[in-house]
RNA sequence: GGGCGGUUGGCUCAGGGGUAGAGCACUUCCUUGACAUGGAAGGGGUCACAGGUUCAAAUCCUGUACCGCCCA
């Protein structure tokens, strides 16, 4: 199972051999940064991520969402690295060919601003460099820069497969994007259209819906007078941009609106251009917003602009591409060319001079503004090009609706069906420079338009030259490309082997701000153009946010780095906290320095575990574990670690990474460290002292801990590769064995399932927190040795006594320990009860009376407690008779079983009394 | 306005009909040979509120309040 290939390509030793101490760790404290750094290079060097393909192996794939070229690893980036990483090297290790796809998005509007903003510093605008120019100068941006977030994902150890990485303008991706264009325009679902858009003023371009982010602010509300045309009354319009009513067309109210019905189909005079227009009866207003009479301007809102069509009123455009008033005749001469928010300023002084403002209050205003850049939509009258919508909507909500594409959780199919169910069509073209050019050609000869996959030689039509052929100016909206990523990327259009091999991608892991945005693109140009879905699962991670929970926002400074807490808390760590926040949870996470210390600390604690077990069983050349020699402790910390193997099987089937990395985090620390590790001291000792060599001890500490780093494997990658390779194992592994990641992952092994071990290890764990409860009550000092009887009345648990008795001695510092059936309790003893069985601690001189009273007070009364409210179950006749049998048996031996406690109890109290 | 999610110890969160859990913080003790980035013991919560279902509700249902997100 030694990975060949890389094993033939395999440079340089990763263990440090400056040391003669090469076999074990010599730090106490784990040095993460040295051993990141070593084995990032390693495993890079060596190329162990290139994608493997062998047809005997079942395969698992995913598409990485792309960076944004101009983009820096954030929290989520890292996050979902992490999530993917987890599940990539998961499969790697079950035997899979995993291909994970990276690569990196052009991002229009993102990569134009900043290759603007560099021109702006050096006194320079796109417009004197030209398309041409100004392009040029953004792939040099692109080469200087562009890569640099895949070396930030390095830093958190995601084995993508580094030799594929992909970005959306390289030549083969450029050809799929126009196939796709190409195909879509000739089946007639791409057209021109002139409507109302989100227009940013400052990108000068359109937006889609989604690039646009809606927010409340202060603002206000105006009431503003219209005057009826024939003189006998007003109507009194609210609205918050008066500013646009010189592009009014209509006034409209509610049909049935007692206060206005009179007005219907009258004519009012349009304050300040005193302009004619109807006002008209459409039920979209609402009676109780304002003055119930709304002032429509078809031209510059989207709501307007659906009555507009409804009512068959003419679009008058009043406000143009900057965002400034515009010369035409709709608009009086003071506000021609006037900004838009300066025209409001000035026309509110204009209605107050006339006396037609009744009235301006306070309002909080729903506001749309790029997301890219802030500034405030303008809704705008323009000409663009339209992805029809409806039929290609149909099969992508099937899909979802019949469970072949699952979002986990479950619950954001919901958001997704209903963004489909009432899709409108999708304006793809943008008026920038950077992106992929919408291939449409028009003829200017006889002025023939169509689409073409590359640049055509002549008109189809009239055959004119190409030199007649223009291209259109827009670029296609950058999302239009991210939508054949999952596909695109394997090689599409052509029939390629990654296609058969690896298509559809197994899972996408993504943040739910984008499932309308770009996981329903997926979904609906998959099926178009494959027939078939992008992926099966879309695991929808959680948002990180502050401490205070509020959004990270770099503008706002509040962001947090996760190369700064690689840096600080080591990436194994990172990793471990991103695994234990999961996708499963309901809530955002709020981010905590405490949390990535206490998984440094973690990350610290196996690395110190790894040095005992590495001091131990140096030289020792494993041959499995014989059954037929193991302690209670032994057969114990083996049943712990087979539930655990079998619980992670489960868990991350169902991609519950929070469950399993909680899980590994206690087995580890509680169950390994803080108990068998103890124990094994003991036993070893034993060994040594007695010559058996039987060995097991070494055995069981070799197989659960060489299994514990695989199983750890996929969270933390560094600190396993490091202790693993330093770990003494089977034969399987040859010495030539080139990474922990090509080992299979730990499997249950059902003969090591031991519920009887668990329950004897669980008792006698508890008589030892009994004892040491006692201690610590009584001030007995830790380095002294206790007298400690223990009375026991049962005969299974007296032998799990007697078996355990050295554990009892050694963690508990019992000595002498005397366990008997029968001995009468010492008189000057403190006491604790633990099942059936009673310890005293005789301490003579150290007993502290009132002490000892208070706390077998306080402890009948707890017990007092818990027998009134067994006694008021069992002495209601429906909970006999309703409740499980074996609920009311079980609730019946407690009550015998506290019962005995109170009894022994006052008897410890009658001792006290008497002295 | 519509939808989704949350409200559990001082903090961050698990749990999801059958006697409240973890980590951090807190108190006390311990420099014992893997680890003081450690070990041991302990204190602390009527599970937002109000109704309902049930033998039994933190858990299921209904409503209210507050917080967050998505869509308009």
């Amino acid at each position: 199972m030694a990975k060949s290939s890389a094993a033939d390509t395999t440079e340089g030793n990763p263990i440090k051999e400056d040391s003669n101490e090469a076999e074990k760790p010599s730090s106490n404290a784990f040095d993460w940064k040295e051993v990141e750094a070593r084995w990032t290079t390693y495993w890079h060097e060596n190329k162990l991520f290139n994608l493997e393909m062998n047809p005997d192996r079942p395969n698992f794939s995913v598409a990485l969402p792309p960076p944004n070229i101009t983009g820096n690893l954030h929290m989520g980036h890292a996050l979902n690295g992490t999530i993917q990483d987890v599940l990539i090297r998961l499969k790697r290790m079950q035997g899979y060919n995993v291909l994970w796809q990276p690569g990196t998005d052009h991002a229009g509007i993102s990569t134009q601003m900043v290759v603007e903003r560099q021109l702006k510093k050096e006194g320079i605008n796109r417009h004197q460099l030209g398309r041409e120019k100004f392009i040029e100068k953004v792939w040099q941006w692109r080469v200087q820069y562009g890569d640099s977030i895949m070396a930030q994902y390095k830093r958190i150890g995601v084995s993508f497969s580094w030799d594929r990485v992909a970005f959306t303008m390289d030549e083969s991706y450029v050809k799929a994007i126009y196939r796709a264009f190409v195909t879509l325009y000739k089946e007639g679902l791409i057209y021109r259209g002139n409507r109302i858009t989100n227009w940013c003023p400052r990108c000068a371009t359109s937006l889609s819906d989604l690039e646009v982010e809606h927010d409340e602010k202060k603002g206000h509300l105006y009431c503003i007078k219209y005057l009826l045309e024939d003189g006998s009354g007003e109507l009194v319009v609210a609205t918050t941009r008066p500013e646009s009513l010189y592009g009014d067309v209509a006034v409209a109210v509610h049909p049935e609106d007692d206060r206005y019905k009179a007005f219907i189909g009258k004519n009012v005079k349009l304050p300040i251009t005193n302009r004619l227009i109807p006002v008209i009866a459409d039920s979209y207003v609402e009676r109780e917003f304002g003055t119930g009479a709304l002032k429509i301007t078809p031209a510059h809102d989207v709501n307007d602009y659906e009555v507009g069509v409804r009512h068959k009123l003419p679009q008058l455009t009043v406000i143009d591409l900057k965002g400034n008033l515009n010369n035409s005749e709709y608009v009086p001469e003071f506000l021609h060319n006037v900004e838009r928010f300066d025209a409001r300023k000035q026309t509110v002084i204009k209605l107050e001079e006339l006396g037609l403002l009744q009235e301006t209050r306070d309002y909080n205003v729903g506001l749309g503004h790029c997301e890219r850049c802030q500034t405030v939509i303008e809704p705008l009258l323009t000409d663009q090009w339209y992805l029809s919508m409806k039929e290609l909507a149909q099969p992508a909500i099937e899909v979802v609706e019949e469970q072949r594409v699952q979002f986990v959780p479950e619950r954001y199919s919901a958001q997704y069906l209903d963004w489909m169910k009432n899709i409108r069509d999708w304006c793809i073209s943008r008026q920038l420079w950077w992106g992929h050019r919408i291939p449409i050609w028009t003829c200017q000869k006889c002025s023939h338009i169509d689409a073409y996959e590359s640049a055509p030689e002549s008109c189809e039509k009239c055959s004119a030259p190409a030199a007649e052929l223009t291209q259109d100016e827009d670029v296609l909206d950058t999302w239009f490309s991210s939508a054949l990523w999952p596909f695109a990327t394997l090689g599409w259009p052509e029939n390629s082997k990654e296609i058969k091999m690896f298509f559809p991608t197994t899972i996408l892991s993504t943040a739910r701000e984008i499932i309308n945005l770009w996981v329903a693109r997926m979904i609906f140009m998959s099926m178009k153009f494959m027939k078939t879905i992008p992926f099966k699962h879309v695991l929808i991670h959680p948002v990180i946010q502050t401490g205070d929970g509020k959004r990270m926002s770099k503008s706002k400074g509040n962001a947090v780095d996760p190369l700064d807490m690689i840096d600080t808390y080591g990436a194994d760590a990172n990793r471990f906290w991103f695994a234990s926040v999961g996708i499963k949870g309901d809530q955002d996470v709020r981010f905590r320095p405490e949390k990535l210390d206490e998984y440094k600390r973690f990350a610290n604690k196996l690395w110190n575990a790894g040095r005992f077990v590495l001091t131990q069983i140096e030289g020792f050349e494993p041959k499995g574990v014989n059954p037929a020699h193991l302690t209670l402790a032994d057969r114990w910390i083996l049943n712990r670690y087979n539930v655990l193997l079998d619980l992670l099987q489960m868990y991350f089937q169902d991609y519950d990474f929070d469950k399993a990395a909680n899980h590994l985090h206690d087995f580890t620390w509680s169950d390994f460290c803080d108990w068998y590790v103890e124990i094994a001291k003991i036993q070893l000792a034993q060994e040594a002292a007695s010559g058996e060599g039987t060995g097991q001890t070494k055995a069981v500490l070799q197989t659960v801990f060489e299994g514990l780093l695989r199983a750890l494997h996929p969270i933390m990658p560094f600190i396993t590769e490091e202790l693993w390779t330093k770990t003494p194992k089977s034969s399987y592994f040859p010495k030539d064995f080139v990474s922990i990641m090509f080992a299979p992952y730990p499997r249950p092994d059902e003969n090591f399932i031991d519920d009887d071990a668990d329950e004897k290890m669980e008792f006698l764990m508890r008589v030892i927190r009994s004892i040491r409860n006692i201690r610590q009550t009584y001030n007995v000092p830790a380095s002294a040795q206790a007298e400690v009887m223990i009375v026991c009345q049962d005969e299974d648990e007296m032998k799990c006594l007697l078996d355990g008795a050295t554990y009892i001695e050694r963690l508990a510092k019992a000595s002498p320990l005397d366990i008997s059936m029968d001995c009468s309790p010492p008189s000057m003893a403190a006491c604790e009860a633990v099942s059936s069985v009673n310890i005293y601690v005789p301490l003579a001189k150290l007993i502290d009376i009132p002490k000892s009273k208070e706390k077998l007070n306080v402890r009948k009364a707890s017990i007092e407690k818990e027998i009134a409210k067994a006694n008021s179950q069992l002495s209601n006749p429906d909970f006999k008779s309703k409740a499980p049998p074996a609920k009311v048996a079980k609730i019946e031996s407690e009550l015998n079983e506290l019962t005995r406690q109170l009894e022994s109890v006052h008897s410890q109290l009658k001792v006290l009394d008497a002295s």
